[in-house]
DNA sequence: CGTTGAACCTGTTTGC
DNA sequence: TGCAAACAGGTTCAAC
C-alpha cells in the first residue's frame, strides 16, 4: 500500500543497509518487471549504491561506476515492496528481482509485487529527470505553503482527485487523501478553486501533519505493507475515515462515516467536512 | 481542461 | 460449502 508515508519508511530502511554497499549481482526473475527501452542490467554489476532517495512513490539507488551515474528507480504500485531477506515475502513466486551486494552491513534485496502494477526503471541521469517532469509535481512533503495553496486555487476540479494526480502533486495516494481531507474539514469533491485562503492553508498544514506522524508510526500496515526488514507500520491505528464507514464521526458530531463508492472510494463526515 | 471508465494483475473478502 | 462478484495501496489511456 505505498504511498508516500510508507515509501519513505523503505527508503530509509533500505538507507541503512545498502549506502556505500556495492552492487554484485541484479538479477531480474520477469522480464516484464522492466521498463526501460534498451536492457541497461549489464552495467549494474560492480557499481557502487550512494544513495538512496524517494521520488513521489518511487524509490530510486543512485548507482556510481567509473564516474559513472545510473539510476534504479523503483515503482511499488498497490502491493510492491522491498524486502532484505526473501524469507520475508509471503509468496517467494512474486519476487521478481534479486539484488546481492557487498560490503559491511548489507544485505540481499528482494523487490516483491504480487499485482505486477509498478515496474523497475534503469535509467541515466537525463532519463530520471525527463521521468520526473513527465510524471510528477512538487512533492507533498516539500511544497511550500504558497505554491500549494496556488496550485489548489488553480484547479477547477474536486479536492479528492486532485490529490491523487500525481502531475499536480506527488506522494499522496487513496488513504491519505481521504485522512486529510478528514482532518482539515474540506469535502472530496469540494472544488479547489472554491476553497477560501484559510481552508487551503489549513489543508496544506494537515497534509504534511498527517504525513510526517505516518513516516514517524512507521506507515500504513493495511494488508500486505512491511518495511524491507519484515515490521509493520502502525498508522493504521490512527486513521479516523479510511474504512471506518458506519462508524460515529471520531469528531464527535453523531454523525456517521460515509462511504462514496467512486472511481477510488472516499471515507468523509458529511457534517464535518464542508465544499468551501 | 476535467471527468469517467476500463485496463493492467493477484489475492482476499463478501454475498448468495 | 462453493462459487462468483466485489474490492484492494496505483497509473495510464481512450472517449466524451
Amino acid at each position: 500500500m505505498p504511498e508516500l508515508p510508507e515509501v519513505e519508511v523503505v527508503v530509509r530502511h533500505l538507507k541503512s543497509r545498502v549506502l556505500g554497499a556495492t552492487l554484485e549481482t541484479l538479477t531480474i526473475h520477469r522480464a516484464d518487471i522492466v521498463r526501460t527501452g534498451h536492457d541497461l542490467t549489464p552495467w549494474f554489476p560492480g557499481a557502487q549504491i550512494t544513495q538512496v532517495h524517494r521520488m513521489g512513490k518511487c524509490v530510486v539507488m543512485t548507482c556510481e561506476r567509473s564516474q559513472d551515474t545510473r539510476y534504479l528507480l523503483s515503482e511499488l504500485g498497490m502491493t510492491g515492496l522491498w524486502f532484505f531477506q526473501a524469507t520475508l515475502a509471503t509468496s517467494p513466486q512474486h519476487i521478481h528481482c534479486h539484488i546481492t551486494l557487498s560490503g559491511t552491513h548489507t544485505s540481499d534485496l528482494h523487490y516483491w509485487n504480487p499485482r505486477r502494477f509498478g515496474r523497475l526503471w534503469l535509467f541515466d541521469a537525463s532519463g530520471l529527470e525527463a521521468f520526473r517532469q513527465r510524471r510528477f509535481g512538487p512533492d507533498a512533503l516539500a511544497i511550500t505553503q504558497d505554491e500549494f495553496c496556488h496550485l489548489v486555487h488553480s484547479t477547477r476540479g474536486q479536492l479528492k482527485p486532485f490529490f491523487l494526480n500525481q502531475h499536480h502533486l506527488a506522494g499522496i495516494g487513496n488513504i491519505y487523501a481521504n485522512e486529510i481531507l478528514f482532518r482539515a474539514n474540506v469535502h472530496p469533491h469540494a472544488k479547489g478553486h472554491h476553497l477560501r485562503r484559510a481552508s487551503s492553508q489549513r489543508l496544506h498544514q494537515t497534509m504534511q501533519e498527517v504525513l510526517r506522524e505516518a513516516i514517524t508510526a512507521g506507515g500504513s500496515s493495511i494488508q500486505d505493507f512491511r518495511a524491507p526488514n519484515g515490521s509493520q507500520g502502525h498508522f493504521q491505528d490512527a486513521h479516523q475515515v479510511y474504512q471506518k464507514d458506519g462508524l460515529p464521526c471520531p469528531h464527535g458530531c453523531s454523525t456517521l462515516i460515509k462511504r462514496l463508492q467512486e472511481e477510488r472510494s472516499s471515507f468523509f463526515c458529511p457534517s464535518c467536512q464542508k465544499k468551501r
